[in-house]
DNA sequence: ACTTACTCTATTAAGTCAATGTAGTTTCCA
DNA sequence: TGGAAACTACATTGACTTAATAGAGTAAGT
């Protein structure tokens, strides 16, 4: 289960997305039509602006806007940033890599070597869909091109 | 991530597996081997004894066994037995359904489009692999048989 | 009987999640 | 130039979950 924060992320991501470009939003606005607690919102956008997605303007005319184009934002990056590793396993995680305690050998751990599998189809779909391909109608990647 | 509790459900059946059938094995020994704190695992096993994966012998030559052939216990049932849903979002679960309360239609729903997708992948790894594909040397399923 | 091992319920300590609170700072505009 | 609207930042809260432990009890073989 992703949290409740990164859908949150998501779903404002992808309302900015919809918006042209250059034009900030209110926070409230997103806050309102998504029905996201406004000042948890704050924290997330915030969150996401230190890392590079989205820019913001003070002041009375202010707002959020995304700071890179929609299609090079993948649903993975915004994980990762809010949520944490994808990995189902720590020793499977490529951004925070973290050896199980428990467990002899790496190379032979049952466990390990299915939840690869998982994890390998799991980056597929989420590190090549952007928010760009959410906005638009037809599913961008075809599950049955994931793996070729 | 997976719970350190699945990890070790699998692990156990994992070790389960690889004893010849109708030979229970001790708690302690698999506790051992395995690097999993005793009562941890009596609470796990017990639990997967409800469900009917396992059964158990008391007495000084008593221990746990599988119920099951290990062809016929999928990560996956292991997975929803222990940690509950594997759906990345409660409003794609099969056994959990629940509505996102925050989300006018689901129909509509980016994020829930683009999660079905990572469900789907999910689920057929995990729902095709057995306990007995874990112990086997090869890998069960090619990644690129999965989405046929 | 006595030991070994399983059975069950309860408890706890630590950590995480979702949200809220409070005190600011910046910018625009009237 | 005053203030309203909006963003910034950090601290705190309460509920819940996780991982593990405790302890009293039951069953079975020798």
């Amino acid at each position: 289960m992703i949290s409740q924060k990164a859908k949150y992320a998501l779903r404002a991501l992808v309302a900015l997305a919809k918006h042209p470009a250059g034009q900030p939003v209110f926070i409230g606005d997103i806050a309102e039509t998504q029905g996201i607690p406004k000042k948890f919102l704050e924290q997330i956008l915030l969150e996401l602006k230190h890392h590079g997605l989205v820019a913001s303007k003070r002041g009375k005319a202010g707002g959020y806007g995304l700071l890179r184009p929609a299609d090079t934002i993948s649903f993975g990056e915004v994980l990762r940033i809010v949520d944490g590793p994808i990995a189902p396993l720590p020793c499977l995680s490529k951004i925070a890599y973290r050896r199980c305690e428990d467990c002899k050998e790496e190379a032979s751990c049952e466990v390990r070597r299915v939840f690869a599998q998982v994890a390998e189809a799991t980056r597929t779909v989420l590190d090549r869909t952007t928010i760009a391909d959410a906005v638009g109608a037809d599913l961008p990647v075809r599950v049955r091109d994931l793996v070729a």
